[in-house]
DNA sequence: AGCACGCCGACT
DNA sequence: GTCGGCGTGCTC
């Protein structure tokens, strides 16, 4: 038997599995799916790899290597996951070993390092400074700190003479965390006896006697015991010297601590528009067959009750599911109504878990221990067997593609787990994707719709504010009469409101402040962003440019400026012109810290703050039953994004945020601030109108040949030199073109929204296809040339079906 | 990635 | 003549 391995070595030539002898004392223990440590290249270097298969014969005449010993006795991965993970790798052209650990938890990614061995106890006898080093060690560690610089040239020398050798670490993190516990080693009626023997003064032995006449027959931890019976440790040893009890180091889960526990909740009544909606969804959780539902259905609609209750359904039928929200909408609330309804049968997979924590979770669901699986993007690898139902809910959020390799889709995971478990699949959202609606209108998924609040509440009045209007009038840019008026009037009532500073203007584009005007792209009809050192407008999807405007295309004014302001300028602002108002501001910077947005949030829900003022992060997830105003601050920023997605996001967020607004008993109010209130987008979120966007969107897509009607690869190109960047990016180009079908479409180059980026200039391409049998191929070579252009410090990206357009 | 091999310049 | 510079190519 040889065990075949893919090595963690991240490269192109490497990516394969690698033929490994099985020494004797691995031969039961070795099974598909486990770590192992296994020698590697020319100095046998010790590195970590997955078993993915056994073959019995090789007809190669080279010698192999063996494999050095299994980092844990159980497989980490099982048969669906290897087989997961070459397709992923195949589709996104990304390297095996990059997708096995991006599927497994972070800690089981080995970390290496060296060492210098003695050879010979008594090799360094005329080396006295080398001696030194050692002093009674064989070994030591081969680092800058341990080792000084000069030393180095005659360290090597003495490896080459063989007075030394280099080991090689390989460094599992993944471990357990112990906690020393104990166990009952009597009958109820010997403690008894032992206690009525007892000097009288002995009042804790006699209360941790009584104790152990009721103990659990198993090992709990000391500490528990301690603390609950009000005893020490001495007591403890003494009585397991005497025979009384057995202590054991036993493993513990790192559990995430709760601020307070939490409450059980049952089911809720389903409206009907609910039920029937559950109804569909129960319906195919009986049969073999996936099925994928898109669950359209308005902000407050209860969809997620409708969730809770198929997975419970799932659970009924003795299978399992995952549930897969948006990391930002994971909140404490979030999980709490979900462990509230499942309890102890849910791991819960964040960010904001430490790494053993995320461990510890992992390890819960493989071993069984768990049945509902509940997290953000990666949590879609949860290695749970007989899965029934896999929900994705707010299905169109973009953090659901990782932007860094391998980028995945987690809906395009969800989907290929789905089928190899004949699963249903259920994408959730008040605004879906145009892609998921687009198929759901074919036929490929089933649509489910809910229309009415499911509390009857109303949905908010929201208004649209014209800045051009409003600046007229003499407000500023950033706050209008209207806002102010409403905003005093929350504080008078004492109300709570939320303000929505959207931020993701990076890419800096040009705006009229008279008319909203914003110059875009010829071609591709998406805004143009500023490039201030050349002083030119260029689009950054197929490299179009022209001189920045001084004067509005549209109106002729000269109002045409920039676009953008922070988060800090805006809380200022509002200090001055509201001195007694409590104001929180949540953004990257003062949420920086573990823990911050918790805090402030609490705050918040406290009532300890009248305004929350942030990003995007306020926009989703949060129920505050207190908030009655939702002010938008900058409509625009989103649109003015170089990406044809731009409309899409806007009416999503803009509906997502309208939806904060006074969710519970009182009415809610929204009032949106915009240069361009005459927008679809903001017109449609307006009336949170999401099929009517769905169609004028669907137009646009149509006529200017964007998705879904069209699939798209992005190409990134960069370098530390911008001429060399462009250089390789127009070859590729060049290369490119040969090789793509006659109806595909290569944009590009051009270069990046923002070209300089941790000191490397950026240029990319994007293709736009339909069918393309030979794109395949091209772009795996593509992969090919660019290892070997890295030597050259070049690194090229594949991105397929690309979510945003850096 | 990391290591060895290999082929050219400045030194004991 | 050797040490060591880092370009090249391979790793079961």
């Amino acid at each position: 038997m040889y065990a075949q391995v893919i090595v963690d070595v991240p490269t192109m030539q490497t990516n394969q599995p690698y033929t490994y002898a099985v020494p004797e004392a691995l031969t039961e223990v070795l099974a598909v799916g486990m770590r192992v440590v296994v020698p590697f290249g020319r100095g046998n270097r010790l590195i970590q790899g997955f078993v993915v298969g056994f073959v019995t014969a090789v007809n190669e005449a080279t010698e192999l290597k063996a494999i050095e010993s299994v980092v844990e006795l159980e497989p980490v991965l099982n048969e669906e996951l290897l087989d997961l993970g070459q397709w992923l790798a195949e589709t996104n052209f990304a390297f095996r070993i990059s997708v096995l650990q991006t599927m497994l938890p972070n800690v089981m990614r080995a970390k290496y390092s060296k060492t210098f061995q003695l050879v010979e106890p008594n090799g360094l006898v005329n080396e006295p400074d080398v001696q030194v080093l050692f002093a009674d060690r064989s070994e030591i560690p081969f680092n800058e700190t341990e080792i000084a610089p000069e030393l180095l040239p005659k360290l090597q020398r003495l490896q080459r003479s063989g007075v030394l050798q280099v080991g090689y670490v390989v460094d599992n993190r993944a471990t357990a965390k112990t906690v020393l516990a104990m166990k009952p080693l009597l009958s109820a009626g010997e403690y008894d006896d032992l206690r009525q023997n007892l000097r009288k003064t002995a009042v804790k032995q006699a209360r941790f006697l009584t104790y152990l006449m009721t103990a659990p027959q198993e090992f709990v931890p000391i500490k528990t015991v301690l603390d609950s019976q009000g005893l020490d440790y001495p007591t403890i040893k003494k009585a397991a010297e005497q025979g009384w009890i057995e202590r054991a180091e036993i493993e513990e889960y790192r559990l995430p601590r709760l601020s307070s526990p939490i409450e059980p909740t049952s089911p809720l009544t389903l409206n009907p528009e609910q039920e029937t909606a559950y109804t569909a969804i129960a319906a195919s959780l009986g049969e073999a067959q996936t099925k994928t539902f898109l669950f359209e259905g308005i902000t407050g609609s209860g969809k997620t009750e409708v969730y809770l209750q198929a997975i419970a359904r799932t659970l009924q039928q003795g299978k399992t599911a995952i549930m897969l929200v948006p990391e930002i909408t994971l909140t404490p609330q979030m999980v709490r109504r979900v462990k509230g309804r499942f309890g102890d049968d849910v791991a819960v997979m964040h960010s904001g878990l430490s790494e053993g924590e995320r461990y510890d979770e992992w390890r819960r669901v493989e071993r069984h221990e768990v049945n509902v699986v509940v997290g953000a993007r990666s949590a879609i690898f949860a290695p749970l067997e007989n899965i029934g139902l896999i929900v994705i809910d707010e299905e169109h959020e973009a953090t659901y593609k990782q932007d860094e390799n391998p980028r995945y889709h987690a809906r395009d995971v969800a989907q290929w787990r789905a089928e190899r478990h004949g699963a249903t699949l259920v994408l959730g959202s008040a605004t879906p994707s145009l892609e998921s609606r687009a198929r759901a209108q074919r036929g490929v998924y089933t649509l489910l719709t809910l229309t009415e609040r499911a509390l009857h509440n109303p949905l908010p009045k929201a208004e649209v504010v014209d800045m051009r209007e409003a600046m007229k009038a003499g407000g500023d840019d950033i706050f209008s009469p209207q806002m102010l008026d409403q905003l005093r009037d929350r504080l008078d009532k004492n109300e709570q409101s939320v303000l929505m500073l959207n931020r993701r203007g990076y890419a800096n584009f040009m705006m009229c402040r008279n008319c909203g005007y914003v110059p875009r792209c010829v071609n591709c009809d998406l805004a143009m962003t500023v490039h201030k050192d050349t002083g030119r407008l260029e689009c950054h999807y197929c490299g179009y440019s022209e001189p920045i405007p001084t004067t509005c295309a549209n109106c002729g004014s000269d109002r045409i400026r920039p676009y953008g302001t922070g988060t800090q300028k805006v809380e200022e602002e509002l200090q001055r012109m509201m001195p007694d108002a409590r104001i929180i501001r949540m953004d990257v910077d003062t949420t920086r810290r573990k823990g911050a947005t918790d805090k402030m949030l609490a705050d918040f829900g406290d009532k300890k703050a009248d305004i929350l003022l942030g990003t995007q992060m306020i926009a989703k997830g949060l129920d505050f039953p207190d908030v009655t105003l939702v002010g938008v601050l900058n409509a625009d920023t989103t649109l003015g994004l170089p990406d044809y997605r731009a409309s899409e996001r806007t009416f999503q967020l803009l509906t997502q945020v309208a939806g904060r607004a006074g969710r519970a008993d009182k009415e809610g109010e929204v009032v949106i601030q915009t240069f361009n209130p005459d927008h679809y987008a903001i017109q449609l979120a307006k009336t949170q109108d999401y099929e009517a966007f769905y169609r004028q969107e669907m137009n646009l897509r149509h006529t200017w040949q964007y998705a879904p009607y069209y699939y798209t690869v992005q190409i990134k190109i960069a370098h530390e030199r911008q001429d060399e960047a462009a250089k390789v990016a127009y070859q590729t180009a060049n290369w490119l073109k040969k090789h793509l079908a006659s109806d595909s479409v290569l944009l590009g180059p051009s270069t990046g929204a923002i070209t300089r980026l941790k000191n490397k200039y950026y240029y990319r391409m994007v293709i736009k296809f339909k069918h393309d049998d030979g794109l395949e191929a091209a772009l795996t070579e593509l992969v090919s040339a660019g290892q070997r252009l890295q030597k050259q410090g070049v690194v090229l990206t594949i991105d397929r079906d690309p979510v945003n357009f850096i």
